[in-house]
Order: structure tokens, then sequence, then C-alpha cells
DNA sequence: TCGTTTGGCACAATCGATTGTGTAAAGTAA
DNA sequence: TTACTTTACACAATCGATTGTGCCAAACGA
């Protein structure tokens, strides 16, 4: 800057006020600035802008980790999100535990971000640390793995709806007696797809048969056995709704091990969109978390925060609306079957209700 | 740092000397310094000190994107790694647009990176941008998609290695008529596979056979076909190495759909150890690819760089020796099989001999 | 022509930490 | 006691950009 300026003859005030665009400098004088600025190839320094200012063009995530498939897809929705809005993500690992959480966010402090995107790790039971964010006035949401309570900000998917479509899918196809293979009862997000597997056995008048519904911690191998169990029984489901996809993969092996044909037997519907639903054979039916939405919707409401800028701001819980993807594991009037068309009404946010607020 | 300078009645330089272990502060004051630091849950100012300093904390990655299993896996890596040694990373996506990838070059260049990890965007040609970095003499290492030439520092994966170890498992696993599923020829990763293929049946002496390979797009549908093709000719494979797991998996389809047994009549390798691989029936045998420890190479290659301090520093291209890991696709005699079992010296790296500059 | 408005720009302080240089006090040797 | 070294700290400049305030001159109205 100072070179640019000494060639103008003017002051480094004229230049940073004809980059950034201030009405008190003529159109003229920031013609030239803006030239010689292309011409000398002139990058700011953002660290000194920033600090300066106070306040820097980057955001911080905090996520267990970066790997498998949700985590990656949500980092993807942010990063574009964010550079779209001129931000930069600066990301950080808490590998599921807390004090590295803790020391994510002390980093994070240190380089002075303008927000902060956190799932929290598994181990996280206290949630001080976040008070410290707060009381520097920094803004903070939430994303998946949220901070119960209506007082934060956060974005969720709607596991429940998901479990409700995904059932009544099962459904439509006429599936009249459907177990499910359900997750660790603990974990809010297997409890809530449970409920809306339920909800959809209710609002159609099927009964709820706890002999159909099979707890596992959702890996593949217990899948199998709980679906041998449930072939096993007298009366064998025709649908089954696993409230992951490890869980229908195992369903559907056992299934045709057994010699049944999958849908015209069973029908199968699983969770996630975990990328081997699309090999299988058949293809598995399943629901979409909408990860880089997710990523993105978190952006936004962080940006609003960070607009808001200290003034009070009503704390607003977001959940998405999950897809169904149709595909040949649940298909058995070849009607419908969407292969993974969005709906665009799909694509908005549902702003929560007394029900997604029973979610976070 | 203006509060405790205060408190304590000394000067700021005090305090920072203090808190940066400078050899002019006393035992006593450092003690006092650190224990009032600490009372007042001091967080130093990392623009601050960046900006004095000229020199962050931070390191830049950009690539392509953050989907699939590759990049994630690298990104985890890369996080872990600079986290280790106090560095934080900021992401960006070029979007396989070279445009972009010049634009985060440059907001890295203005974020005052101390470094930047690089994974080339598909449609980048020209490499001036890089240029940029290399003239103020900010340290740059790509990795995986790499710049050619034995001037630029690079991680890769030793693909032809791969093909390698592939190949010659399923020739000891009793495979005369090994086919090869190829992929595209102008991407180096598989033209090295190939290569890597070729090598084995030479070493074990047996012939090479044009018509044994086919090339695809490396996708399910191409490798199927494929497959069917391969299976028609007069005198079918034994065996059968696709240089990506969607064409071992469209492979394994085929034969088993044509009423063949994996492994028993044709054995199947694929490359890339895709998610979906542990959990076909049987499970694929396919080479590993390293993504973390990609991520870490290149970050202890950078550090390297960012110690040197503009020093001159031979440039350096390292490969990872990629791993086989054994299922059930190719075993015939159950003799061995390691499922997942890493042999240590497999973790070290390979420097780079004329061999290994090939790839680059 | 005089007074007033306003457009266009410079001065200088500031963000928070770092660092070369200066200096007083304490310690050491002769 | 004197001369000299070492220890321990303060001063003040600095990194690069931003911004409140102040000033000059041209333009304007009467």
């Amino acid at each position: 800057m100072a070179d640019l300026a000494r060639e103008l003859g003017v002051s480094m005030t004229t230049i940073s006020r004809a980059l950034s665009d201030h009405y008190s400098i003529g159109p003229a004088m920031k013609q030239k600035v803006l030239k010689l600025a292309k011409k000398y190839n002139y990058q700011p320094n953002r660290l000194a802008s920033a600090l300066r200012k106070g306040k820097s063009q980057l955001l911080g995530i905090v996520v267990p980790y970066i790997e498998g498939r949700f985590f990656p897809s949500v980092v993807h929705g942010i990063e574009s999100a964010a550079s779209k809005a001129g931000y930069n993500v600066i990301i950080c690992q808490s590998n599921e535990d807390v004090a590295q959480e803790r020391r994510n966010l002390d980093i994070l402090l240190s380089a002075q971000v303008a927000g902060v995107l956190v799932s929290l790790s598994r181990t996280t039971r206290d949630f001080r640390h976040f008070e410290k964010l707060r009381s520097r006035g920094l803004p903070l949401v939430f994303f998946d793995r949220i901070v119960e309570g209506d007082n934060v900000n956060a974005v969720v998917l709607d596991d429940q709806e998901g479990g409700y479509v995904a059932t009544r899918h099962l459904i439509e196809q006429g599936c009249r007696r459907i177990a499910h293979i359900a997750g660790p009862q603990h974990l809010n997000i297997y409890k809530n797809r449970r409920q809306g597997y339920l909800d959809a056995l209710r609002e159609a008048g099927l009964p709820e048969d706890e002999s159909l519904i099979v707890y596992t911690d959702m890996v593949q191998s217990q899948a199998v056995d709980a679906m041998r169990e449930l072939l096993a029984a007298p009366n064998r489901p025709d649908g089954v709704f696993a409230a992951g996809d490890y869980g229908a993969l195992g369903a559907q092996q056992e299934v045709q091990r057994q010699g049944l044909r999958v849908p015209q037997d069973v029908a199968i519907a699983g969770f996630s969109n975990e990328t081997f639903t699309v090999v299988t054979e058949p293809s598995l039916t399943t629901i979409d978390q909408r990860c880089e939405e997710m990523g993105q919707a978190a952006v936004r409401l962080l940006l609003e925060l960070i607009e808001a800028d200290g003034r009070p701001f009503a704390p607003r819980q977001v959940a998405l609306r999950p897809e169904l993807l149709v595909r040949n594991s649940s298909v058995r009037n070849s009607s419908v079957r969407n292969s993974a068309v969005r709906h665009p009404e799909q694509e908005r946010l549902v702003e929560v209700t007394a029900k997604a607020r029973k979610l976070a």
C-alpha cells in the first residue's frame, strides 16, 4: 500500500479508502488506485485488516473427525457457502475428545475467527467451554450433534420425519408387517427414527408390534443376526426399515441368503445414503441426510448472527427435511420411482416447530 | 497483555518475553507472568503476532473438492499432522476449476499462510499461478495430483507399485490368465497402474496379452460390459485386476451373474479401498491408497520447507508405498490372509528413485 | 464579492504483539 | 574502590491496514 501511495503521490489513507470504495474519495482517484493496484498485483494483508477491524474473514469449524460420508459432505457445504460469502474456513478435529474440543475453541478464539460452527464430540457432557465464546460475543452455531435446549442456534436433520417417510413409503409399496432394525436408543438420532417409524404405522392403522423391532448397534453383522431372527418368526415381516444403511445391507444379505427376494418378498429401506447403497444388488432405498444443505444452512445462520453483530438475536433451531431416495430394494409396483430427483420444495428449510424442537 | 503488564507493574515487553520464554527474563518474573496469564485466561492474539512476525501458524490447503473417500481422508491426515505441529489449516476447494484455484491461492496469500498444500484441479494446464507463491518465498507442496517435474515438492502414491503388487498377488493365488480393467490412459494414475500390472506379468513370465486389457472410464456399468466381453472370449481369464474398485465391483457382479464363482473361477482385485469393498459378497481385495499417510507426509515435507525458511532446499518427490488388502474376492488357498494388518515397513516413506520420479 | 457548503484528501492514532537497542542495578574480578 | 560484565527490564519502532478528525480549495448562493 505504501508503494501505491508513493507512486500516486497520495497518502495511504486515500489508497485504503479508494480500495474499499469510501465515499470521500473521488471517482477519478478511485480509478487510478484500482488500476495501479491491479498492475502491481496488490494483495491486501488480511491479518492487518482483521487486526485493525477486530474481525477476520475466517470461520472456525470443529468436527469430531473428517472421515466417512457425513462430515466431509457437511464441511463441503460449509466451505462452499462460506466462500461465496467471502469467508474462509479453518478446520479443527476434536477426535471425539472434549479436551481437544476445548483446545480447538481456544485456538479459534486466538485466531480471531468471526464465528464458529460446532458438531459436538461424543464425549462432551459439559458445555461450559462454549460459554467462553458467548462471553466474548462470538457467534456460534451447532450442527448435527448439538447442545440441547432452545437458547442455542442449531441445524439438525429431522430424523423423525425421515423414519416416518421411509416407513410410509414401505406401506405404500404394500408392506403390512414392517420390521424395524433399530440403533442404540440413547442416541437421539436412532430414537427419533424409531419414533418416525411408529408414527407411520399408527397413521396407517397398522399395529405397533415390539416383536418386530430389533435393537442393534447398527453394524452389518448384527443386522444379519437380527434379520435371521425376524425371518425365523412364525409371521415373518414383508418389509424392513433399518435406522442405518449398514443395517439395511445386513438385512438384505440375510434375506437373499435365505432364498427370499428383495423387494418382492421383503422390501427394504435404510437410512443415511451411504455410498455403497447404489452399488448393492438391488440398490438400497434410503434416506438422504442433506449433508451439504446442513452445512449451508449452518453457515447461513452463522452469517445472520455475525451480521446481527451482538444485537439481540432470538436463537433458532432449524430442522432439515430428509429426502427419501427410492431405489430397487423397495419398489414393488413399478409405478413411481424417483432415483435421485430432488423436489424443489424439499430444498427449503423447515423452521422449528414444537416437534422439531424435541429433536434438539 | 496490557492488563497483565499493568497489574504486575512491568512493561508489555516483559510480558511478551516471559510468555515466549525469552532468555532475558528472570525465572521469578516468568512464573508470575505465567500464573497471571492463566488466571486471566489470557489468549494471545494470533493475528497481531503473525502480523508482527510476518508468519502465521496457518497452512493453506487447496483441493478439488471435499467429498468421496480420498480427499477427506487426506485432509484428515493433514489436519492431524499440522495440529500436532502447532499449525491450523484453512481449506479451499477449487471445484476442479483453475480460476477458482487461482483465486484460492490469492486468498491464502492474503491470509499470510505459512505454507500451502495443493492437489491440482482437473482443468489446470497452466502452472504460472504457482510461481507467484514461489516468488514470495511461500513453501509449496503438491500431493496426489501434482505438477510434473523434479523441481517441485510433491507426495504421491506409487500407483505402479500398486498395480504390481495387486497383480503379483493374483499370480500367487494361482491365476495364469489375468485380465486388466484399465482406466483412461491419459490419467497418470491409470497409466501407472497398468504398467505395474504388466511389470508383474513380465516378472512371472506370463505373456502380455492386449486382448486381456479392456479400457473403461472406471465406472461400474462399463466394467460389467468389459467383464462380459472378457468372459465371452474363448479363453476366459481366471483373474481380474481392475484399476479401480468400481471396476472390480462391476466385474465381480458380472462374473457372479454368469454363475461363476469368485474367487474360485475368477479371482478379483481392485484399487482404492473404497468403503463398499468390505461389504460386498465376497469382500473385495484392493489396494489402499494411504490417504492419511499422504496427508501426513505432505505436512512433514511442508514443515521442512518452512523451517528451511528460504534457504536452498533440494526439491523432493515422495512416493508412498501402497498397501495390498487381501480380502475374499481373491483368496484361493486359504493360507495367508491379512485382513488389514499393516506391516511396519510399509509405514515408511519411499524416497523417490528413477522409477518413482517417472510417476511425477 | 463575501460567506458557506462540500468534495477530496492528509494526519495521526490505533489494533496487539514483537524486537533491537538502551540502561540501571547487581554481581565479579582485580 | 574501580572497571567491567551480566542480568533484567523498559523504550519505542514496527508489522499493514483502518478511521475519526481536520484542513484546504473549489463551487455555490446571494
